[in-house]
Order: structure tokens, then C-alpha cells, then sequence
DNA sequence: CTGTTAGCGCGTTCAA
DNA sequence: TTGAACGCGCTAACAG
């Protein structure tokens, strides 16, 4: 492999001058760079980017941290930060934390031994002090969920609008009895959603009724999704309409539903959230908010990216367009 | 960051010997020994991998190339070379490929580029001479799918018993009438079922119809399934039982059969393959053959780290568990 | 506009 | 068993 002294000697320059042009810094002379863009390609050079990394301290590599590669929501967000990294000379250090803070702590210890230069953090817990003593020292982005008292940089969508549109939805259909599937974990995303959905029964004047809202696991299980709202089905009177927080929940509702020997929607509305588990395998198709997972990912790592950079106004918050999509699993109620 | 030269100053020896002792490589004396792990403890020196790669001229990235990460099935071969390369003190550098095999070149000249050390490979259609160049050149593991006419490493279970025994249990039951949704693609895999397949009737007398057989799209995608389903279940005599390459085939063929007013198990029999697929999300929980993806993903990485480390009796192949789990989408036919 | 030179931190000869 | 010294290939002062 050639190195950069054998592209000096072959264009007749000294190696600042190579590095200058390959670093377009400052101003090198059209005839020079003629010359010495000739030898490279003579030579067919490559820069060594260890060497580089050594001498400019750092690893080009960036830190992910997930719950859990393998949940779609996650590996669509994965798979925005990857391409955006490999774009821009990124390799990727995936961290599965299983939703453990202790994880979570341990893989950001990366950072601090230099094996990664920033860090994406997908699905933190609220309240992590220890995390914005991290972010204080390395570059850190927030995707999805972030903690809204702490000043850490963050792309999500609005979660409180978008379950305001669905809850509204499910309202100007007629229902009136809409029950609420959340879950037990800490994350913003989930709380959010839960205050609009109160704040929008308030503002069309239905009561909440706390038997009509309840919580599954912290993972969003269909499993947990199914016996939860096989409770709920079973509350009298019974919701017509159940908001589910992911979609993965709504299946579970839906076949709650349906060994009840209830139909969907004809009996009973469901709607789901993300639309990115199988949310048109099986009739009824379901009714969800959509996210837009992939672009969450490539904005996180351009965000990253401009964090390392240190580029100046740079935001500190990203919000990405949702969208309620209407499909089949939703309808008005048989009686209003 | 303390350095090298710190840890060897405060225990006063030179860094030659602090080298030698984290290489652990010839013998230090146990006395000099001890001072210098006491001054790394009190330094709290961490050895400066840019440094270290520099010198020894390696990445310690690792490539993946996968048709798409947001897949589920390489969504668990993904996690399980994550935790691997993590472990072993690797990065990854993720490529979508899409299935283009120009992608799939243009991702592998990272080897070329010293952005990597070494790749994994999945889904990679068979006779790709390329390819054979590459791995003569770097250190490179196949894993799922390779091209038996070439001998690189690779790791994958064996498809050929796998689906004579899932064939084999459907004949078992009294089928005679089994079709096959295979798929367009030219994946070893993909060859091996077909050919298993044929074999296994032909072992038990039944004849082959042309017309049972039938490819769905390259990627295995849930429409096509159920178009494919749709025209198999047309055809006369009816087949009773359909074996799909893929669970998300498979749901499509029971979705099909039940746009057709056919029931799952009674009416026709249904069987997938991989188990990762949501098989048990909706009645009928789906009859398949389960691969291990997380362990291959696990051994592709251990056995890419070995070649990395060039060392000797290497295995060029592993052969993982595959498991039949039978499930809801099958039973005997209602006339033998 | 260009060249000289000094490291970045480590691993590894070679000599003692 | 240990130490001195070199160089991996590049970037960034500084000098011209």
C-alpha cells in the first residue's frame, strides 16, 4: 500500500502539501494539485486511517445503545445510524442493554476508553443524572427518548401531539368509553402519551375512568398486550375503543379481543403506535400512528456527527414528523 | 489519559517492559511485574487502542454485509456478531446491501480500504468468483449462505436435513398433495430445500408436480406468499399441506388460504421455516423449523476472530442445530 | 503557496 | 530480564 511520502516523492511536493490537499484546508496551487492528484492515482493511494485516527484522536466509531437490536422499532432506527455512519466513516459499537441501567452505565464507559467518539442512546429511563454528567464530557444524541429537565441533544417526534390527533380521532368517531394500554416503563415518550390522553378526554368533556387505563410491560409484550386487555374488555362497562402505545400491544389486544369472541372494530376499536411490526399480516389491519423510524436513526447520527464536529448552532432537539394512518381496525362504536 | 510512558516512570522501569507485560508476551519478573500493575491501578492507565492499531496495522472493525439489518432473521444474527465483536473488542461496520450484488462489492472494498479487518457475509447468491478473490486476499466468514463450489469459512445449519425431516413429518401425517413456496433467489439455502424437498417425496413414492412448486420473491415477502398460496391453492388436485421457505411466507400462505375460505389446519396444512417471524402472535401459531440465528450470528464472529488471528486448524465449516417445532398449522389431511 | 519537523502512543527490534 | 531507540503514517505548527 502506497503511502503518503511515496505519493510526495512520485508528484515532487513534500507530504504537508499532500495532506493539505487531502484535508482541503488551505489553498494549494492548481499546478501542484494536478501533480499530486496525478501520483495518487498512479499509485493508487489510499490514506491510512489509523494512522490518522491516532494522530487526530479518534476512533471513528460510534457508540450505539439499545434495549435490543432485535425489536423492529429499534432495528429501523438501527439501520438509519448505520447507513449514515458508513457514509460519513463511522463504524458502529452496538451495545444490547436489555433495558438495564447498569448496562447502560457500562457501555457508555466506551466513550471513556476511547473506543468510540460519541454515543446514540436510544430508550433511556427519565431521571439519569449520571447521563448528563457523560454528555457534559462526550458527544451524546438521544433518539426516541430523552429526560425533558435535562439539556441533552435529542430526536423524537411529538409524542404528546400525535396521541392527541389519535385519542381525538378515536373521539370524533364516537367513542366515548377509550381505554388506554401504557406501559410500566420510565420513558418520556410513554408519559407523554399518557397526559394527552387525559388532557384530550378532559378537553371533549369525557370523564377518565382509571379501570380504563392500565399498564403492560416494560418491553411493550404482545403477551402482556393481550391478558392486559383481556382486563380491560372485561370492565363494565366495556371500552369501545383501546389507544394502545406500540403496535406490538394492539396485536395483543386484538387477539385478546377476538378469543373473547369480540370483532374488530366491529366491537371494540384498537389502535397501535410506530406501524412497524406486522401491521398488515393479518386483517384487521391495524389503525396507528407511524414514525418514522429510519429517519429518527439518520438524524440522530447527523446530529452525532455535528456534536464531534463541534459545529456551531447546532439544535438541540429534532422533531420528526408522525402520521395516523386509518386502516381497518378502527370504526365508530355500534352504539352511540 | 495517562500514557504508556506515565505508568512506566511512576513504576521505574521503561515502557518496553510495561509493553511486554500487557502483551503478556516473554517473561517479566514477578517483583517488576507487581510495580507496574500497581502504577497502572494507580494511574487508572487504559492502553490507547488508536495507537495500538496503528502500530499493529489494524482496524478492529469487522464488516457485515446483510441484505437488510431491519430484517428479523439478520436482525438475530446481527445482535449475536454485536455482542461477539463487542466482547472481543471490535466495532462493526454495518452495510445494507438490498441484494445488489454491486452493493455487495462496493461494501467489501471497506477490506480494501483497511476500514475493516475481516467480513461476514449473509445471503450471498452462489457463484460469485469475486468473491473467492477477496477471501484468498482478507479474512472472510459466510454465514447462512455461501457457495459450496467455494471453500470459504462458513456457518449455517444444514438445510438439507432440516427440510427432509420437516417434508418427512408432513408425509408422516398422511400427506400426499405437498406443495412448495420456494423463492427466485439463488441462495445455497434456498437450492438445498428445493432439492430435499424433491428427494424426500420421491423417497416416499410420492410423484412431483411442477405445478406444486412455486417461487415467491427474492426476499421472502409476506405479499408474494400469499399470491403464491393463492395460486397453489387453486390448483386441482388442491395440495393439503404447503411448505414454505420462510415463516413470513408461511403467514402469507394462511392468510391466503383464509381469504379462500379455507381453515388452517383442517383444510390445509401450512409449514414455515426459521422461527423468527411472529409465528406465535396469531392462531394458528405457525408449525416450522427453527434455526438458531443468535449462535450463528455468535460463531460467524468467533470463527471470523480466528481467522483475524490466523490460527491453525481453523474449522472451514460449522454446521449449527437446526429444530422442527411443531405447533397449530399442521395435522393429517381430512381424507387420506 | 510550500517544506521541514515534531510528535500522537504503542510494539518491537537489538544490545546489554 | 530489561532498556534505548526506531518507526507505523499522518497532521499541524512553524518557518520560509
Amino acid at each position: 500500500m502506497a503511502t503518503m511520502a511515496d505519493v510526495a516523492k512520485e508528484a515532487g511536493v513534500s507530504v504537508a502539501t499532500v495532506s493539505r490537499l487531502l484535508n482541503n484546508q488551505e489553498t494549494v496551487s492548481p499546478e501542484t494539485a494536478a501533480r499530486v492528484f496525478a501520483a495518487i492515482e498512479k499509485l493508487d493511494y489510499e490514506p491510512n486511517i489509523l494512522a490518522r485516527n491516532l494522530r487526530k484522536n479518534e476512533s471513528r466509531v460510534i457508540l450505539i445503545i439499545s434495549p435490543n437490536v432485535t425489536n423492529p422499532y429499534y432495528a429501523h432506527i438501527l439501520s438509519g445510524i448505520g447507513d449514515v455512519a458508513t457514509k460519513l466513516g463511522y463504524s458502529a459499537l452496538i451495545c444490547n442493554t436489555e433495558d438495564d441501567e447498569e448496562r447502560e452505565r457500562e457501555a457508555l464507559d466506551m466513550l471513556r476508553k476511547h473506543r468510540a467518539d460519541g454515543a446514540i442512546l436510544m430508550a433511556s429511563n427519565i431521571g439519569c443524572k449520571w447521563l448528563l454528567d457523560y454528555s457534559r464530557e462526550f458527544p451524546i444524541v438521544q433518539c426516541s427518548e430523552y429526560d425533558p429537565q435535562v439539556d441533552i441533544p435529542h430526536v423524537s417526534i411529538d409524542n404528546y401531539q400525535a396521541t392527541q390527533e389519535a385519542v381525538q380521532y378515536l373521539v370524533n368517531l364516537g367513542h366515548r368509553y377509550i381505554a388506554m394500554i401504557s406501559s410500566e416503563n420510565q420513558y418520556i415518550s410513554t408519559k407523554l402519551r399518557m397526559q394527552a390522553y387525559r388532557d384530550t378526554l378532559e378537553k371533549n368533556n369525557i370523564a377518565i375512568d382509571n379501570e380504563f387505563i392500565i399498564c403492560a410491560s416494560r418491553d411493550y409484550s404482545f403477551k402482556s398486550g393481550k391478558s392486559k386487555a383481556k382486563e380491560l374488555l372485561n370492565v363494565s362497562p366495556r371500552p369501545t375503543a383501546i389507544f394502545c402505545i406500540s403496535d406490538t400491544l394492539a396485536l395483543g389486544a386484538i387477539t385478546a379481543a377476538r378469543e373473547l369472541g369480540l370483532s374488530v372494530p366491529q366491537d371494540v376499536t384498537v389502535v397501535g403506535f410506530d406501524d412497524v411490526e406486522h401491521t398488515t399480516m393479518f386483517h384487521p389491519y391495524i389503525t396507528t400512528v407511524a414514525q418514522p423510524c429510519y429517519e429518527l436513526g439518520q438524524q440522530s447520527a447527523y446530529l452525532l456527527y455535528s456534536q464531534m464536529r463541534q459545529e456551531p448552532n447546532m439544535p438541540r432537539q429534532l422533531v420528526m414528523d408522525h402520521k395516523l394512518i386509518v386502516r381497518e381496525s378502527s370504526a365508530s362504536p355500534k352504539i352511540v
